[in-house]
RNA sequence: GGUCUCGUGGCCGAGUGGCUAGGCGGUGGUCUGCAAAACCAUUUACAGCGGUUCGAAUCCGCUCGAGACCUCCA
């Protein structure tokens, strides 16, 4: 394995950490994934990126890693009440459908938008559905050791209890009594013994759909159970890395934090990791303001929002353009900017392979992976490491040009490094369907059209060579003129 | 109201005490029949006020502004 030194931020002690796993080479990682009842999001994208990266880089780094993602298909309540729907029933509801169908749909739709985003698939992708047991052991064991309560078929998590001998709220930074006064009055918690308390197990209602026998009666877990069963179940009771986004701190990872320590009788997690929000106009993209535009629409370029379409790899490029932790905001000129930019770097890999080795070297390329690496060994600093990415252009621009050599050996470095980070690790390819617009009678047809377009220039017949341009260009195709010749390119 | 975060040049976005972040845009240039593309060069910053320090975007205080969580949300 490679001597790391890596350093991740860990929510709970809010410092940097030096990483070390529970049980090298293994690496656990579990990231909260989507409740599968609408298309993924902007906001979708961040964390699936944010870990793709942390889950290709510990790869890298040598250690055998475990990445487990759930998917989550049991509706949780709209309302914190009773008498609730759950998003999942809703939405079959409106559409006429049975609620896995629902499920059904949307994960596939969410596997389709991750691949396009080059998100490689994490090891497991458990369904909250299909761990209702380990989650119903679970509820028993939180009773068995006396902070859990049932009441008429549902059991609630008893936070002071818990609050006696744990610190209820040390990940988000609050505590029991502060959070009584803040608390607003809300519908259904009649049966609560404190308005801290949250659901372990939930009776359904005679109308409910989705519900599952328990000792207590039909029902359906609770809100927060289902990572911690799964989490303990696939990576134990103690693993290295828990992710997700920010919004998800409080109450979502504070109650899994009680739950563990509960069940266990220890911490499960060795280092919380959150990533930050996107923003439009200021403020946090997301289901509940409404203000969201899906991956979809980006891609499609079908939103009032969006001047036009913005390809996966530019949505990418433009999420890991910033640091996880920092908020980023969306507007049509960074993403316009974070295209031309991600065109730049891909450029520079083809160029690459183009560059010609001399005996010595002016300039120095060996420095590029050692700078890369502790720009993401400081925390996955992935906007670092592509400033140093740019940095390398220029080298291999300047190469091209005949205005700097490197030897052989340093070439080889050179692409080596370029194209490890560039594509292993950050995930960065050409598009892919730049191939799938350019069939085969197309290519055939443009070069045709580019050769003609050749002789006319060579006999200096402009008016000829500039009319073939030009409709080409009402067709939205680009030919882009060189020494070497001529090439085209479907615009986007 | 409670807890917390942030405020960097036209835009996005790194940076936590002294050393050019980077990208995009703009401007100038090279190339080109012209244009585009490509490449090269280059421009402006640290919300305000006060303090600590030899020295602060970076530490402290205050003011102003924005946002997040406290209910489902990535």
């Amino acid at each position: 394995m490679t001597t790391s030194n890596l350093y991740i931020y860990d929510s709970l002690t809010r410092r940097l950490e030096k990483f070390t796993p529970a049980t090298p080479p293994f690496a656990g990682l579990y990231v909260c994934g989507p409740t599968v009842y609408g298309d993924a999001h902007l906001g979708h994208a961040r964390p699936a990126i944010t870990f793709d990266l942390v889950f290709r880089y510990l790869k890298h780094l040598g250690y055998r890693v475990r990445y487990v993602r759930n998917i989550t298909d049991v509706g949780h309540l709209e309302g914190d009440s009773d008498s609730g729907e759950d998003k999942i029933t809703k939405k079959a509801r409106l559409e006429q459908l049975e609620p896995m169908e629902v499920v059904q749909y949307y994960t596939d739709r969410y596997h389709d938008d991750m691949d396009s985003l080059n998100v490689q698939k994490p090891s497991i992708e458990p369904r909250a559905s299909g761990h209702i047991i380990e989650q119903i052991e679970m509820v028993k064991a939180i009773l068995n050791a006396g902070y859990a309560y049932e009441v008429d078929g549902s059991v609630y998590f008893d936070v002071r209890k818990y609050n006696e001998q744990h610190h209820y709220g040390k990940l988000s930074g609050r505590n029991v009594e502060e959070m009584m006064a803040g608390n607003r009055e809300l519908e259904g918690q009649e049966e609560k013994r404190h308005p801290a308390d949250f659901a372990l197990w939930k009776k359904a209602s005679p109308t409910h759909l989705m519900r599952w026998p328990s000792p207590w009666g039909e029902g359906f877990p609770g809100w927060h159970l289902e990572c911690s069963a799964m989490s303990a179940k696939y990576l134990g009771k103690e693993f290295d890395i828990h992710g997700g986004g920010m919004d998800l701190l409080f109450p979502h990872h504070e109650c899994e934090i009680a739950q563990s320590n509960a069940t266990f009788g220890h911490d499960t997690v060795r280092y919380w990791m959150h990533n930050n929000m996107i923003t439009i106009n200021g403020q946090k993209m997301g289901k509940s303001l409404g203000n969201f535009i899906t991956l979809r629409e980006f891609f499609s370029g079908n939103h009032q929002e969006l001047a036009r379409a913005y390809s996966p790899m530019t949505i990418r490029f433009f999420i890991l353009q910033a640091h996880y932790r920092s908020t980023l905001d969306f507007s049509n000129e960074a993403l316009q900017a974070a295209e031309k930019g991600l065109q730049r770097l891909l450029q520079a890999l083809e160029t690459l392979d183009q560059l010609k080795p001399s005996d010595t070297s002016t300039t120095d390329a060996a420095g590029l992976a050692d700078k890369c690496h502790a720009a993401l060994q400081d925390d996955f600093n992935s906007p670092v490491a592509i400033a140093h990415l740019f940095d390398a252009v220029k080298t291999i621009n300047a190469v091209r040009d005949r205005r700097e050599t490197l030897s052989g050996e340093d070439l080889k470095k050179l692409r080596d490094t370029f194209r490890l980070f560039l594509v292993d690790i950050f995930g960065l390819t050409a598009e892919k369907d730049d191939l799938g617009q350019k069939d085969e009678l197309l290519e055939e047809l443009m070069e045709l059209i580019l050769e003609l377009r050749k002789t006319a220039r060579e006999n200096k017949d402009w008016e000829t060579a500039d009319k073939l341009r030009d409709a080409l260009q009402h067709m939205n195709i680009t030919i882009k003129d060189s020494k070497d010749g001529s090439t085209w390119e479907i615009n986007h």
